[in-house]
DNA sequence: ACAATATTTGTAAGCGCTTACAAATTAAAC
DNA sequence: GTTTAATTTGTAAGCGCTTACAAATATTGT
């Protein structure tokens, strides 16, 4: 209980030995003969050091730190990557800056200069669309970036993520291949958004190719919220359009969707199929489950810090692009042939 | 696009002032006259400029960080309320460092120690009880701690929060009074974690009053997700027990309990009653909407933020303690009669 | 006009650590 | 036992910034 936190000079004196033996007793240990590393370790959880980390990394040109700026972290469409980012660095030793966006390249743009300021080591972006001042900025700074949650072959940018308009391809064509001609869209806002934006132009694609055609106006762009997309679907039939089946960009707005017709009493699938995009843990246990693209968010989060690590590590700056699977979960909003049916055991009696 | 970042000396040299004076714009642009000032900001954008955080922290002893652990980041139940937090602090110019602990209080222990190293200047925790070298460390280095979560009159920290117990109370009243009398509960692990023990021995202790008991076999604890809620549930049936109603821990505890009895065709609430807590946002747009604790994360966040942004500015380390209402929001897993009914709309036609 | 005071700027000493480089010690080779 | 090479430790120069304190300049009162 000293006064203030003791330095590693304080442990050097100590130890009786110089600051450097203390510095390489914890950064190089084989550095060090066992004996004399013995005594300063001992010394250095008598007196309770820890090293400060704002010193090492002016010293050092190396925070231990990454950033990633995902665009929310309300729900848990990023946070489950996030996580897996977090453990593949912690691992590692390296720890985690995260920022949110709120879906604006702008706001990004802040929270990115805030963190180079920081001095990170590594970033995390979600999606290829940048501001482009970002891209210059960590370039500059000479900090490996990787973008999660997409993919594209001809990327200047590292990426790791999965095709966004082939998912939202995957999604067209089942519906197509259960009957489904006239589908409408509740889509998250595009702008600043690519990952929406390929995800419906992957739709427009597949249907185009059917002879069919994306109508304008069954498509709603809004805030991810299962409020407002719960608005937007009730409007649109309020509305008097004719679909059988409305895609929404993600598992949140397919939440909103699925709301908004239980109030209207309108029967999914029978009446209207619904597709989500995410397949967050709970689409699983609604009822009726959802229909939903199964994203790669644990293999994104751990590849993004194994490749943000080896780029600090070896100074190797290449671009390199993985390609994850992103496929669809048929479930009941689509495909009522899915309906979990009643078990038998659940004929018993439970009161 | 210079070969390395520029410095504070460099400003200083292109503007021909000290190296004081562009700190001093930078930090305390009143001080500087302003024609200076403007001169030094004009170089400042000219070369790019952005101060390195590592060393104005080791110069300032002010990291402009401030630390948060929480149990886990994978699901939205925290989620919502580090929002918030993070705004607010993003508001002062403050970074948030989030690490995540599993519900492990070792786990904890280790981020909250790679925390301090990283030189936060604030600290926020979920729950009261944390390991006792937690409280140690950060008293030793000065850094001031809430508990979010939580809330005790008694406390010797500062904490924002609700009544736990209380809440878990007004889970049973509401049971109680829509007629169960046989209650079981879906708990998280509660080993390490005060909260989830604080809400149940609320409910035992409210059916005490009642001269109720709860079973101890009508208990079950296990991990806070869906699927292994589902088990539990499932198990708890087949073994033969009579109940009307469950409990859950969580919202995502609810959820799985919830799918659990869609696969064993049981009707909520008909034959069995669910509650969860936290209100998830899409607890609301289930079929049936879950009953639910709705819990105050953004003002926890918020006011977290403001806590200890003035315990920094000032100085100030007085302990805190703001009690937030945690309301029920009864729906129709306990409550059919809560049911939005056919809406007239409902009836047009859609194809 | 000249003190006396208030404001603005500069000087320089660190903040706590890492790391070239030099010095000292030990091991290996002859 | 030397000489030489390899290993271990120490010395000291910063990393880029903030901030007492001193110096210089501007403002005010008389």
């Amino acid at each position: 209980m000293r006064n203030s936190k003791p330095t590693l000079q304080d442990v050097a004196t100590a130890a009786g030995v110089s600051t450097a033996t203390v510095s390489r007793c914890i950064n190089q240990p084989t550095q060090v003969k066992e004996k004399l590393r013995d005594k300063v370790n001992e010394d250095i959880n008598r007196l309770g050091y820890a090293p400060h980390g704002a010193a090492r990394a002016l010293a050092s040109r190396r925070s231990h730190t990454i950033g990633a700026v995902i665009p929310t972290i309300d729900n848990g469409i990023f946070a489950n990557g996030i996580h897996y980012l977090q453990q593949g660095l912690s691992e590692a030793n390296f720890t985690l800056l995260l920022a949110s966006s709120n879906y604006s390249l702008d706001e990004e743009l802040r929270e990115v200069r805030s963190l180079i300021t920081r001095g990170i080591d590594g970033m995390v972006l979600i999606g290829a669309e940048h501001h482009p001042e970002v891209y210059e900025m960590l370039e500059r700074h000479q900090v490996p970036v990787v973008n999660l949650w997409t993919y594209n072959s001809q990327s200047i940018h590292s990426c790791i993520g999965f095709d966004n308009a082939a998912a939202g391809r995957k999604v067209a064509e089942h519906l197509f291949n259960m009957g489904h001609r006239d589908i409408a869209v509740i889509s998250g806002i595009q702008v600043d958004n690519d990952r929406a934006r390929e995800r419906i132009e992957g739709v427009r694609q597949y249907l185009q190719e059917k002879g069919l055609e994306l109508k304008p106006e069954l498509v709603r762009e809004c805030r991810y919220s299962a409020e407002k997309s719960s608005l937007a679907l009730t409007d649109l039939i309020v509305a008097g359009h004719r679909f059988s089946a409305v895609i929404c960009g993600n598992d949140i707005l397919a939440l909103g969707a699925l709301s908004a017709l239980r109030q209207l009493d309108i029967p999914v699938p029978k009446t209207l199929a619904v597709t989500g995009f995410d397949n967050l843990e709970i689409t699983a246990a609604l009822s009726p489950s959802l229909t939903t693209i199964n994203v790669p968010a644990r293999r994104m989060g751990t590849l993004a810090a194994t490749y943000l690590l080896n780029c600090i590590q070896t100074g190797n700056r290449d671009i390199t692009r993985i390609k994850l699977p992103a496929d669809l979960k048929v479930r009941e909003t689509t495909d009522i042939a899915h309906s979990a049916g009643p078990h038998s055991e659940s004929e018993q009696v439970l009161r």
